[in-house]
DNA sequence: TGCTGCTATAGATTTGCTCTATAATATGCC
DNA sequence: GGCATATTATAGAGCAAATCTATAGCAGCA
């Protein structure tokens, strides 16, 4: 890995030049000196220097986000040559939302670990731009999602579509918007609900006029009364409220197990497009293109199709 | 990006040493070299070498891979700094209350990017206190507000007066107030709502000795029975109670469609201007006084005139 | 057998990294 | 106010390592 983007994560961590000194067994002049040279290749400051130590300036929080990920993926490399060396194969680890674990990939991983009990698939569990991340730093072979909206072509990214979903309403007994369909208007009336949690860190992954949905959306961090990464949080929150749980309507049997039940909607709901997102480097690959099939196939016959 | 794996990726593009060498304009022996010793720090041979050239083993199939992949994610960081630098040193972000923002800011907004997809404007919406605060730490380039009254002149900003505008008092339906013209001392009678929220850390900002209005007021948390950042919240209060929003008389229209109605003032209402602060040394700049421009232009049509 | 690609090796050169020593500056404490 | 103690910045010396030149070795091919 780079020695220079090594150094910076040391002292962006250390949160002063000494101190990255230290832990890197240097002295502190020499990264004064590079990290000086590192601001000058970039072509932005990365730290705003003080009496105290260094702060990260906004160019050095993208760069650090981005060199943690590029040292994760270094590591995620000699560890995969490593393993290849001694002969063991890397087991395929999938990403998934619990959605799509739950309905039909906990089934084909369980019947894939019976198949080949040797090189089992591994599942990480997340939402879309954190399995995203995963996915770059080769943490996951490939990972089930939405298609996501303004996704910045540059990353290198194949999406396969499996199926056609919509957003459902999902509200507990007794709410008043159950019984009769309702429009988007009275729906949102209600306080809303929504299981994902976008952190800003992730920003870098969007090209922002590729993006389908209005500005104002982007900004309205108001629009909803709650958000959470955890579904099972939504739920509660959702059972206890009088507010509305928007979410894939593939969920909506899970859904009424839990006691939340689905509004009829009057208008024609958005339509959004599922699939397989894997990296274009790893297309081809014998075991990848082989559990892609495995997946296509298992969602042609669990989810509605295209 | 780390010079051993961008050499290697050059080797294994050209199929030989001498290729890559040509490629990247330094001479073969010293791609010997260095390949040897990323052999070396990777712990697997990498290349078959024979008298016609160099082919890849599996391990630096593996390592190519993975290695275009950091390649990607070092220029995908690049360009990230490059377009934050864009949208911040040079593009911009506009700060604005709301008001301004639902009034004319919007359609600026997206009419610039439509104009400029690749270099748009972001908005960052907030009270007055918070957006100064925002300007000075250079997330934002501009921002539209009301004059701030006492604030103190050494933190270098410019102002741009723009509109007059007067505080009218907003209730619903049916209050008691409506109907005939009421003095001050009669609105101050009922509880008053607020829609920002000062926060005591802003206090900085201000110079005392030129304030025209004391300085508790604005500090003042017992003045107002509700105060919010949220202008829907505020709404929803007066409709709910017997008490007075007291807001930009621009907003009139928008809030009768909600259903508050302005209380006529007997006494000439006190006038403020509001216009669009700025930092000065940001004045010049191509592209911020092309968006003073732009933005003195819409509120000319739509604003009452100074 | 000699020509033509290629890689490998040895040693000279020079680049540039790292170190030591010290200055400059801010912060906190007495 | 001034001293102690953090921090970063700077200058110059020394040295490690990257690169180059020159040449050897090797395989394929006519």
């Amino acid at each position: 890995m780079d020695k220079l983007l090594t150094q910076f994560l040391a002292v962006a961590d250390a949160g002063s030049l000494s101190g990255g000194a230290t832990t890197l067994l240097i002295t502190q002049p020499t990264l004064t000196f590079n990290m000086r040279k590192l601001e000058e290749t970039i072509g932005a400051p990365l730290f705003e220097r003080s009496s105290r130590g260094v702060r990260l300036t906004r160019y050095g929080e993208t760069l650090y986000e981005n060199a943690r990920l590029m040292n994760r993926l270094y590591d995620n490399t000699l560890s995969a040559i490593a393993d290849q060396q001694r002969g063991t194969e890397r087991g395929l680890t999938v990403g998934s939302g619990y959605s799509w674990w739950a309905m039909f990939l906990k089934d084909l991983v369980i019947d894939y670990q019976l198949e080949f009990p040797k090189a089992p698939v591994q599942v990480s569990l997340g939402n879309q731009l954190r399995l995203l991340d995963q996915m770059l730093s080769g943490d996951i072979s490939l990972f089930l999602a939405h298609e996501i909206d303004g996704l910045n072509p540059s990353i290198g990214t194949d999406f396969i579509p499996l199926s056609r979903v919509y957003n459902a309403h999902f509200v507990h007994q007794g709410h008043p918007l159950l019984g009769v369909p309702r429009n988007r208007a009275e729906i949102n009336e209600y306080p809303q609900i929504i299981s994902s949690l976008a952190e800003s860190r992730h920003e870098r992954f969007f090209d922002i006029s590729r993006r389908r949905t209005r500005v104002e959306t982007v900004f309205d961090r108001t629009h909803y009364a709650f958000r959470s990464n955890s579904l099972a949080a939504c739920i509660d929150y959702a059972l206890a409220t009088e507010a509305v749980l928007t979410h894939t309507h593939v969920m909506r049997d899970a859904f009424t197990k839990s006691g939340l039940f689905e509004v009829e909607q009057s208008e024609p709901p958005r339509i959004n497009v599922a699939g397989i997102y894997v990296l274009k480097e790893r297309r081809g690959e014998e075991r990848v293109e082989d559990l892609i099939a495995r997946i296509s196939a298992a969602a042609a016959t669990t989810l509605p199709p295209l």
